[in-house]
DNA sequence: ATGAAAGCGCTAACAA
DNA sequence: TTGTTAGCGCTTTCAT
């Protein structure tokens, strides 16, 4: 319980630098950037100089000036949702490389938040935008006002409309892949339970698995569309319908993870066995994905791909003038466990 | 594929908005703030013009000026931890009444990484910073130096000698009360899987144990000191080892969940039945705990109290000269699932 | 190789 | 209530 910091001393400046140096402000920025055109002894006066005084660069004079702050703001509907985590966990790492930091906000499924997120990170000045909006159409104006200002990519879910790059996975092809597995374990009805049609990925699965249901002759099971949101308790909620409605379907495909296992956690209290009285599916490949009671069969999205390639798609759109959009659906694969009897 | 948006447009400024209104700078800056002492008539005007010319303030600038940028920054060793994101979500959610925002970083378990995250933070002047720090001792030099800087809050962990408040759970309570419902169940022997002794939580989660185990007669098992890291895979690892030794023990503590959900993923693996041949325990009570199989007992940390706390005490600190130092050590409470026979 | 000087866009004294 | 002025700390011409 000692004493705190002194309040507020004042930081050392670049000027402080240069006078106890004898050179001018200009030699000690230069030095202390990439020592171009400065003697080396001078050089390594100032670095002495600044290590002395305890100097640390002002990043926002700097970034004033530059009109850059080596800054990307990253927006997400949940950190909670271990599939976001670990997209962002990936242009984390990409951004590392160059020495870029990332600003992450979270906008909490809310499409106000997300406005209000975007407003601040454009105020902010960072230098580029990854966003996964939360509603198809609620979250076009933000987006596309902020499109506007920076260089901006859309990941995962998208909004139409809005003049950028999109790098996600062909929801097409994961349910062709699931639907397919489902139909070779003899599955001749389902059940899809997933968000509200409120995101591109969400219609997009939910478009797939009526598609390829249909051309592999699984019905749908009645009251068997059941939309609500992305997590765990409406995967329980869900399956708590379909246990009060009159039979269960061969299968339950889920538009996410964390439904899936909220269903798989609803059908253990329930006495129904997975797979013995009914198939499993999830989206996404979540590392609890393998954890489940019991292990869940899933789609894996291949997230650092997707995150590799959001954030070179922003040092192209820095740079770019005019240039085709981009939209690339990276390709999933099939993660069969126990609960489709793998 | 059409065009994307005009490379650098310029930024509309405040002095455009005074062009177009036909006032002074101030003027618009003090209408655009908190109208204070502007007339009614101006406050309009200026809006409608900011409105028009599509302007948003530069923060930078704004930064630059005010000495403050209205965000805190944050740094936990891991985004893929559901305990942490769960507290980043509340120091973010606790943040967002005062308007205020959150740059989160992670140090992915890194001093190294950590350190540049401090210097990266310091520089762009965030007005104040809440860690849990990596290392007890090598994140010491990093974490001391930013707290001379700003005000810093340390959360969950901690390191000894930098002058900072703390906040988190008690871990020897927790471990009291997990050993306690062990002993209640007829444990005699128990073994206990931690990370390396690296972080204050994890020595003390240690020595509670070695405490707790000893005045409750529960030996140690042979072998049974197991430290590794906070993750899944050494959960699962060091499940292996015990099942290679001679005979296991009544129970297998665990130092967070995600351990005990690698352990149990392992004697599952292994048929070993939980909680007939074994009882496992976690720590955190982190959302998938409650759908492992079988379900897990571990104690609940109060991150939502811990996360406003950390808030609050940094608002403290940013207000405070001399202050004595807060180090506050909140309760958990016992989770008891199936993974203990509840 | 170095220095002088001019701002980046905004806000806060201080005047009026 | 409003305007004038002086910077915040840094980078970058343009000279020298």
């Amino acid at each position: 319980m000692r004493r705190r910091r002194e309040a507020a001393v004042a930081r050392v400046t670049i000027r402080e630098v240069a006078a106890r140096v004898g050179v001018s402000t200009a030699t000690v920025s230069r030095a202390l950037s990439g020592a171009k055109r400065v003697s080396p002894a001078v050089v390594e006066q100032v670095r002495q100089a600044a290590e002395e005084l305890g100097y640390s660069a002002n990043g926002i004079a700097s970034a004033l000036r530059r009109s850059r702050t080596d800054t990307v703001g990253m927006v997400v509907p949940s950190i909670t949702n271990p599939f976001f985590t670990s997209l962002v966990e990936g242009v984390e790492h990409a951004l590392q490389d160059s020495g870029r930091q990332l600003f992450l906000c979270s906008s909490r499924s809310d499409p106000a938040l997300e406005a209000q997120r975007l407003r601040s990170l454009v105020a902010r000045q960072v230098d580029g935008i990854v966003i996964s909006p939360v509603h198809g159409t609620e979250s076009t104006g933000a987006v596309s006002w902020a499109a506007g200002e920076l260089p901006l990519v859309q990941v995962d879910r998208y909004v139409t409309g809005v003049e950028s790059d999109w790098v996600g996975v062909d929801d097409d092809a994961a349910l062709r892949l699931l639907l397919e597995h489902l139909a070779e374990r003899g599955v001749r009805t389902a059940a899809f339970v997933s968000s509200e049609l409120t995101s591109s990925s969400t219609e997009l699965r939910v478009a797939g698995f009526q598609e390829h249901s249909a051309r592999l002759g699984i019905g749908l099971a009645p009251g068997g569309m059941l939309l609500g949101e992305y997590s765990i308790e409406w995967g329980r909620e869900a399956m708590q319908r379909l246990l009060a409605g009159p039979s269960l379907p061969d299968a339950v495909t889920c538009a996410d993870d964390l439904i899936a296992l909220g269903v798989l956690q609803t059908c253990a209290a329930g006495g129904v066995r997975v797979p013995d009285d009914l198939l499993v599916t999830g989206f996404d490949d979540i590392p609890f994905a393998a954890l489940s009671d019991p292990p869940l069969t899933t789609v894996r999205q291949p997230q650092v791909e997707i995150a590799a390639e959001a954030v070179r798609l922003l040092a192209d759109a820095e740079r770019a003038g005019e240039r085709p959009l981009s939209r690339l659906a990276l390709q999933p694969s099939l993660v069969v466990r126990a609960s489709t009897g793998g």
